[in-house]
DNA sequence: AAGTGGTCTAGACCACTCG
DNA sequence: GAGTGGTCTAGACCACTTG
């Protein structure tokens, strides 16, 4: 732990700085799976930090995952892999960027639809409320990996069909032209078998395996703003989460 | 807010007991998606405690996804519901307790083996250790769910065999007997279609859709301490999974 | 201007773990 | 007994939002 860490005129937090320090000795393997992290009071004596300063990055780093604590024994670094991260919200193209392979898009039809019954309740519409549908089958590394159909409200995006250009991605026009950012989504994945039509748009065989995922993806205080249907290749495509075991909430 | 609410003869911690007030409002509806919840300054006047001590309580249910707070305007119930514990990391047993339904288990077999190369790398023992394999078919309700395989190693819990009730749940076990908790798991589902002999156990028919789930299960300390092999009816079984959108962590 | 959350300080007492 | 994290206090300054 330098003494030459902290920048006090920087507008960055201390704490987050000394969090980003404590990270990049993870990252570099200076510390590794359970090696003691420097405890509160070393990183407060030493970067001439309050306490709380210091508990406050530590308690980031335990938030993470990357650290947990011990009460009256230290801090310590936890065995999980920061190479992965698991099952994060990302759109088709971002997550396709981080794999390291070139995203595609062909699209099959970008249109206003009035919402049927199952997207309306998705998204908290009236029936028959006025939606942006935009189908498209996505390759990765120009092979066919999925169909989605994505649903948007009208009244959220308004003129998104004459400004989006449909290859691109929507989460970053969304963020940028609107303002709207995409805080959580709640998934469904099921097992099915290719229907005929599918199985030609993917150039896979009929009824071979795939992920059927519907999505609803909401905002930071809660409105559902989009809906999405997708089809993937069972054959290309694995679902990676990591699951936790937490404490109970608000149960009796 | 009332005035009572606080026990400061407790052991209960007080931001605590503020945060479980503020969860019971939020449970019982007094207070509904994008109500404000009481500010910081409001909670630290009327229950005579430290700034510090609400910002605690409000942070953890920040944390919890419960609320959210905006910089300059305050700190909102968030529309996600209470109801839903999304893919938490559970047993088949308490999913099922969960789910209102009641698991069974048709026990296959139960058995010490040497560790073959998939399981020895997942667990990061050395070839050919000694573990023990539990093999199981799942019912719920008296429905054949699943084909699951569960591998342990010995040394972690030694007498496994003489002790543990195969029918009952084994992460109880662990955590009665041997006092280690499992903290999380990485899991991968994969689309897949049923071979002959895993239809017949299931009871449906051949190159019917299905799940591989592939899960290893890891205790606080990071220690890899059970790997599990199982296959899901896709007709009977959804996962859901609620995705969040990170900060990145550690990226350039 | 008033109210909000975000950060920070310099102390304090406690329960816990370990040698 | 020395060191650890868990909790708590009573202040402070800031940037931001809203009327």
């Amino acid at each position: 732990m330098g003494f030459e860490v902290l920048d006090r005129q920087s507008v960055v937090p201390l704490y987050f700085q000394i969090q980003q320090h404590l990270l990049e000795q993870i990252r570099s393997g200076s510390l590794k799976a359970g090696d003691p992290v420097p405890s509160e009071q070393e990183i407060s004596a030493r970067l001439r930090v309050s306490r709380m300063t210091a508990r406050q990055a530590l308690k980031s780093l335990c938030n993470l995952g990357l650290v947990y604590s011990q009460r009256g024994k230290g801090t310590f670094v936890s065995g999980r892999k920061l190479e992965k991260d698991f099952r994060q919200l990302l759109s088709f193209s971002e997550e396709m960027h981080q794999r390291g392979s070139q995203p595609r898009s062909k699209v099959l039809t970008f249109e206003p639809v009035l919402a049927p019954a199952e997207v309306a309740a998705a998204l908290h519409l009236e029936p028959n409320e006025q939606i942006v549908r935009l189908r498209r089958v996505r390759l990765a590394d120009s092979i066919s990996v999925c169909i989605e159909t994505t649903h948007v409200p009208e009244k959220l995006f308004p003129d998104l069909l004459k400004s989006f250009e449909p290859t691109q991605s929507l989460y970053e026009e969304m963020a940028q032209r609107y303002g709207i950012r995409v805080a959580y989504a709640d998934e469904v994945a099921e097992a099915s078998a290719a229907t005929p039509a599918e199985a030609k748009l993917l150039r896979i065989r009929h009824k071979a395996p795939v992920f059927r995922f519907t999505r609803t993806a909401f905002s930071v205080d809660g409105r559902a703003i989009e809906f999405v249907k997708s089809v993937y290749r069972g054959d290309r495509c694995k679902v990676v989460s990591r699951l936790t075991r937490q404490v109970k909430i608000g149960g009796r």
